[in-house]
RNA sequence: GGUGAGGUGGCUGAGUGGUCGAAAGCAGCGCUUUGCUAAAGCGCCGUACUCCAAAAGGGUACCGGGGGUUCGAAUCCCCCCCUCACCGCCA
């Protein structure tokens, strides 16, 4: 959510970021502008009112305990009061208006984002390792899961339909691996606790991180309890310290979790492919960190490091690049996205989105922290997968494949593997 | 799911329908005293919104949340949420 006074003060460069991003959402802005405008109109005469009231009816209160009649001021307040009440609900229902319009808000771009319409204008950062060279045509996970039974989407498709998946045997032990693989990397040498946390939530948590209102199409609803699916770690992880007020020495906080991730995908295209590039629900390690506005932007290089560090150790050749205004999502102000090379795809996955939201979700959810001074300011909050779980399986799969069908695991992940190869 | 107890400022903890944004203590900040430490004394010490060009300074709201009664609600009434305890059911 952007600050009013922001708004209100900068009005020129707000509209001008937003229009970086595209769409519509700069045009809202005078709309915003109108409706501060009389709500704080509407507040101050609503306040000159209780004023009034206040002093009457103190007065009243000295006259009885004196004994005298107050009949003619106490109808005098009491016509008061109704005006009090009009007002009131009037400055209640354009402050809830003017919120309304804030949360369907986007971010503002970072100075730093690079300005662009689309997907085909972020620029690559950098690439680590080479595309692998085959002496046979690779084959894609589908195929290799396949032969090697590996996961089994028909019968997923019976319990649950397309676009979910049931690993099998060592299909699932690999998935299992590389869960704790991941989780012991960021714990134990990245320097991130481990959460185990809800993967359903309340309303309040999707408003916080930025899902709600706008996103609603996108979750898993569950109507009798008013709770959704988490669509990612980084609702309930981030949501942990929502409305608090945190030392400055507890910060930055970091935390890593594991849940599966439910997300309807509504509209989204390659949905209907077989494969496990695109689900329903797949699991991911998070990594979520809380830090103060000075902190965010090395937090978040530093996060981006953490996620590329697990490609690197498995060997798996990827890229970086950077989300431009036209493609950066509603919440953040900076992303980078990290994508791994497929060979069965002959193309670039993407497994992790690092990105800063400043303090966007931070006033949200009302997540302050106390400066050296003692003042309350907004946090800043960043995430990146750690990453996504199933991407990193197709990597894997289709890197290390050999000329016999067979897959020979990374170094790393055979101790949690339990074997150094597939088949 | 049932019953009971409770939710007050950073923490502990008072609070009679009226002058309560709220006693007191602790913590924190400043000053004084002291050779230093300790101690004592005095003062300051919530948040949000809003008015004023800004500062200074006003104002309003907030005692879990939302309604209601009243001239006036932390205090009375209703609904909800949360915490704790016990019971039931259950992995």
């Amino acid at each position: 959510m952007l600050d009013i006074r922001l708004i209100r003060e900068h009005t020129d460069q707000v509209i001008a970021r937003l229009a970086s991003r595209g769409g519509e959402a700069h045009l809202r802005i005078h709309d915003i502008l109108e409706c501060d405008k009389e709500r704080r109109s509407a507040e101050t005469r609503l306040q000159h009112l209780q004023s009034d009231r206040k002093r009457m009816s103190k007065e009243i209160g000295m006259r009885k305990a004196k004994g005298e009649d107050t009949s003619a001021v106490e109808a005098e307040v009491r016509a008061l009061g109704d005006e009090v009440s009009h007002l009131n609900e009037a400055s209640a229902k354009l402050e809830e208006r003017q919120r309304d319009l804030l949360l369907h808000l986007p971010n503002l771009p970072h100075e730093g984002c690079p300005i662009g319409a689309d997907a085909e204008a972020n620029p690559e950062l950098r690439t680590w390792g080479e595309r692998p060279a085959f002496g046979f045509t690779p084959k894609s996970h589908v195929d290799l899961g396949e032969s090697l039974g590996l996961f089994d989407f028909e019968r997923a498709a019976k319990i649950s339909g397309s676009a979910f998946v049931c690993f099998t045997g060592a299909g699932a032990r690999l998935e299992r691996a590389l869960l704790n693989f991941l989780l012991d990397l960021h714990t134990r040498e990245n320097g991130y606790t481990e959460m185990g946390v809800p993967f359903v939530v309340r309303p309040e948590a999707l408003v916080g991180t930025s899902q709600l209102p706008k996103f609603e199409e996108q979750l898993y609803r569950c109507d009798r309890d008013e709770l959704y699916l988490a669509p990612t770690a980084e609702v309930p992880v981030t949501n942990l310290h929502r409305e608090e007020i945190i030392a400055l020495e507890q910060l930055p906080i970091r935390y890593a979790a594991y849940t599966p991730c439910f997300r309807r995908e509504a509209g989204s295209a390659g949905l209907g492919t077989r494969g496990l590039i695109r689900m329903h629900q797949f699991d991911k390690i998070e990594l979520v960190k809380i830090t103060t506005p000075e902190e965010s932007a090395r937090e978040l290089e530093a996060l981006t490091a953490d996620a590329e560090r697990v490609l690197q150790i498995l060997g798996l050749h990827y890229r970086t690049i950077e989300l431009c205004t036209g493609d950066i999502g509603f919440g953040a102000t900076r992303t980078y996205d990290i994508e791994v090379w497929a060979p069965g795809q002959n193309g670039y996955l993407e497994v992790s989105s690092c990105s800063s939201f400043g303090d966007f979700q931070a006033r949200r959810m009302n997540l302050r922290y106390k400066d050296g001074e003692g003042k309350n300011r907004f946090c800043h909050t960043i995430n990146g997968s750690g990453t996504a779980l199933p991407r990193l399986m197709v990597a894997l799969l289709e890197t290390f494949q050999q000329a016999d069908g067979s897959v020979l695991l990374p170094a790393a992940l055979q101790p949690y593997f339990g074997s150094d190869r597939i088949g």
